[in-house]
DNA sequence: TCATTAAATTGTT
DNA sequence: AACAATTTAATGA
């Protein structure tokens, strides 16, 4: 089946699981293709799923009470989401939107937690995941201090791009300036014009409601 | 299809 | 933070 090709691929986890465990996540998840700027997961739903990008790339906006951005993160192919809500058995409290042509799996709540109990493969890669989104997080507070923020935009962006690895080729990518703002953890006035500074230098092109990466790695390692 | 209006996003102070 | 300018989306003839 093709569908397990593409969990296998995409999922680390999965070829740890024995055979009757692997069986029954093929059983139970739903694999789905999703058109870019798609919402896949809408904030306040109880949508108890744990959420994997097989292919493609997806945003994370992560809202407080008044509905204004917090934070927001991309989650390349490769990397699963939600595993906060579902431990806690809270609603959701994000936006999860696919930047790109995407595909999605859904591993319902159940089985989630039946492979928490039953793996111990599954348990390693759960605190390998949250630990990287520690270390996510540690190094983006680092650089908010060490550089300035055309640095920053520079690199947040980077890091949104990072995953999808087009050498050269343009990209583009659907986000508005005041997202890239809580991103980058900039005024949105700031993001304005870092961005047309970072497009003076021809690493980037600006459109409305988007921008087109041109060298990423001229975004990656600006400033240093 | 085109013109008008509203909403969203951007650019500037 | 506030404002004007610009772009997109929506609506109706």
């Amino acid at each position: 089946m093709q569908f397990r090709t593409s969990i296998e691929l995409a999922a680390a986890w999965f070829p740890m699981l024995s055979p009757d465990q692997q069986a029954r996540v093929e059983r139970d998840t739903s694999v789905t293709q999703i058109a870019a700027g798609t919402t896949i997961e809408r904030r306040g739903e109880p949508s108890q799923c744990w959420i994997g990008v097989i292919s493609g790339l997806i945003k994370v906006s992560v809202g407080n009470a008044d509905g204004k951005l917090a934070s927001l993160t991309g989650v390349p192919a490769g990397g699963w989401i939600g595993e906060g809500s579902l431990l806690k058995r809270e609603q959701r409290r994000y936006d999860v939107v696919a930047l790109r042509d995407s595909v999605i799996a859904r591993v319902p709540a159940v089985t989630f937690e039946w492979l928490l109990d039953n793996s111990i493969p599954f348990n390693r890669f759960l605190l390998q995941q949250l630990n990287e989104r520690v270390a996510q997080f540690i190094g983006k507070a680092e650089s908010d201090r060490l550089h300035d923020p055309d640095a920053r935009v520079a690199r947040c962006l980077a890091e949104l791009f990072n995953p999808v690895l087009y050498p050269g080729m343009g990209m583009r990518l659907a986000i508005t300036q005041e997202e890239i703002g809580y991103l980058a953890r900039v005024s949105r006035q700031r993001v304005n014009q870092a961005l047309h500074t970072l497009g003076e230098r021809g690493l980037l092109r600006v459109e409305y409601g988007a921008v087109e990466v041109l060298d990423l790695r001229g975004l990656r390692h600006y400033g240093s």
